[in-house]
DNA sequence: TATCCTGATTGAGACGTTTCACGACCGGAG
DNA sequence: CTCCGGTCGTGAAACGTCTCAATCAGGATA
């Protein structure tokens, strides 16, 4: 119940207070028999050390934040997941935050990182603004930008290179021998959007074709319900043979409107996502998408945030860039592929 | 650059520290004027609150814990999109960990958040054990417990009634026609499985049936992998007409294995989920799932926790139990009604 | 003019750690 | 016996904020 403190426990053990810490933080520095009777007094008080002391007076917290646009979005869980288990190994708390693809939210959320003076901050930005990242910076938190391409050469960031992602996606509707393409984007103000669509015609001018013909669905927020209404959108009138959407939340939504419309996934109209979530292979017709590496991009980025705290004078801003694979399924199987029904793989 | 305190803002609005506090936090004490000169230093320097300092000396944080077993499971991360809203509009921090249905990684975010000297902890227990709740409130952290009922009557919980819940999906399988019933389940230590079975059990009495005769797979844990693990197992020799698992991710995982196994759903198999979570509905064939109320269960708990803290002596603890619904979907409609193939609703 | 009141501001302690310069003790070498 | 080196342990000074009793200015009242 009474809080008990240091002094408590440096009381019952007969020792001074600096010892306990001792025993605490460098136990090499203390005889083996105070060591046990302070351990003793520790365990019998059950004494557990103030967080908020410790970092006042060391000046920094043993905590990381991690700032994702979309929790629900079985992605960034998966990256949270790997951010999670380099940071645990490395003694760090991760502070999990949601902005919901709001700047506002990101907002309060980077002021209450930098009040709790977190040790470093993970993020995905909301939109391409430098302006929270320099914040931050400025006031001493080391960044690294997640999945988000950035003009901020002097930062640590983690990424996926998305323009070959689209160009993957397109390519193989093409080869498929899809015709009319249509993609589900969000805005292109976020970067890995654009690049996504960049990709994407990319791909289209190197089969010869122009980069104009893809019929771009731009939707403000990136999940389910968005794809869900885009997809009512583009299947009334002409409908494509084709859509690449930016990530399978979309794909998925786009799905369920396929059903209710009753267009035949893949023979009237072939799918592919993005992110490869574990529910793509689930999915009513089990989803091509592009695979990102999210559980290697989140420990990557917790490893260069500790390791850049750890020396922040001599540290060299790195740019790691994984490359994204195609994972072809169902949804976009060329229709006579489709004759024998067979299941994945 | 360097860190600037409190004591700068004075000193650059010729006021003492003193008077800077109340500004932060009873600006009615302080006079027009001064207020407007210690604002324009505090943003003329960039002064952040230095959130360890004022915890240290207020005894306690801003900050609220959430464990949950599973962040991957979109149900849970509803109920934390719940917590975040009324966390956030009282001003406080969530801090979201994610267990893993492992009882030594909740003991370590456990051991972590008591360090961070956190508000209360919102807690969805991996097992059974009272233990880590008692050490808890023993060190004057308040508890909610989230979606588990418990034997402690002095805890406040938040919690759904899965023996109904149970009730309802077997009962409308049995209404349905179907005959040899199976259950895929977590393990029955973890009273919601436990409660889930029981009201399965319940529906089979009610139809004068055997409760013996639900046929239960146990799984150790509760995702997609283990769903389609059990319907490998269960899907070669005499297979059930219909299965009730006890989470959506383990629906799904049974799904995949049905699939793959030429099984064709609902006509030869009938399956039930539970949670439905948005995935759900976009699944190769819509889930029927037994609906929890998710957000409204997180912004509950939140609401509790934070009365609690507020008011330490004489809050009463409260118990809320919701009602769970049942959401009917192609996945469980009888095989009559199948023969017009229409779209969901 | 002296007294009292009110509203605004101050300054000095905490809060629980960590850190670091310093002292105490002991055994061995000179 | 003294001195030295090393090992352990100590105690006090921070860290940045909040709180609260105390002070002060200035006007109203007697």
């Amino acid at each position: 119940m009474a809080t008990i403190s240091i002094r408590e426990v440096a009381a019952r053990a007969g020792v001074s207070v600096g010892t306990v810490s001792n025993v605490l933080n460098r136990p090499d520095l203390v005889a083996e028999s105070t060591r046990e009777r302070v351990r003793e007094a520790i365990s019998a008080l059950g004494f557990v050390r103030n967080e908020s002391a410790r970092q006042l007076r060391s000046g920094t917290a043993r905590a990381i934040g991690l700032i994702v646009p979309d929790v629900g979005n079985p992605f960034f869980t998966d990256v949270a997941k790997g951010v999670e288990d380099t940071a645990s190994e490395a003694g760090h708390a991760v502070i999990l935050c949601n902005s919901d693809e709001s700047a506002q939210r990101q907002e309060r959320h980077l002021d209450l990182l930098t009040e709790q003076r977190v040790h470093g901050v993970l993020i995905t930005p909301v939109d391409d603004s430098p302006e929270p990242v320099l914040r931050l910076r400025e006031r001493g938190v080391s960044v690294v930008l997640l999945d988000h391409a950035t003009a901020l050469s002097d930062t640590c960031s983690v990424t996926v290179d998305h323009r070959i992602g689209g160009e993957l996606a397109v390519r193989h509707l093409l080869e498929q021998g899809h015709r009319e393409l249509a993609m589900i984007n969000g805005p292109e103000s976020v970067t890995q959007c654009l690049h996504r669509a960049q990709g994407a015609r990319d791909a289209l001018r190197e089969a010869a074709r122009d980069p104009g013909d893809l019929h771009v669905v731009e939707v403000p927020a990136m999940n389910v319900a968005s794809g869900l209404a885009a997809g009512e959108r583009l299947l009334t009138g002409n409908r494509p043979d084709a859509v690449f959407c930016a990530n399978d939340l979309l794909a998925l939504g786009l799905l369920q409107a396929a059903v209710r419309h009753g267009v035949r996934v893949p023979h009237e109209l072939a799918i592919v996502g993005y992110d490869d979530i574990d529910f793509a292979a689930a999915a009513a017709v089990p989803l091509t998408s592009v695979r990102q590496p999210s559980r290697l991009i989140g420990r990557t980025a917790a490893e260069l945030v500790i390791a850049e705290t750890r020396d922040p004078g001599g540290h060299a801003h790195q740019r790691v860039v994984f490359t994204p694979e195609l994972v072809v399924r169902e949804s976009s199987r060329r229709p006579a592929d489709q004759l024998s029904p067979c299941p994945e793989r």
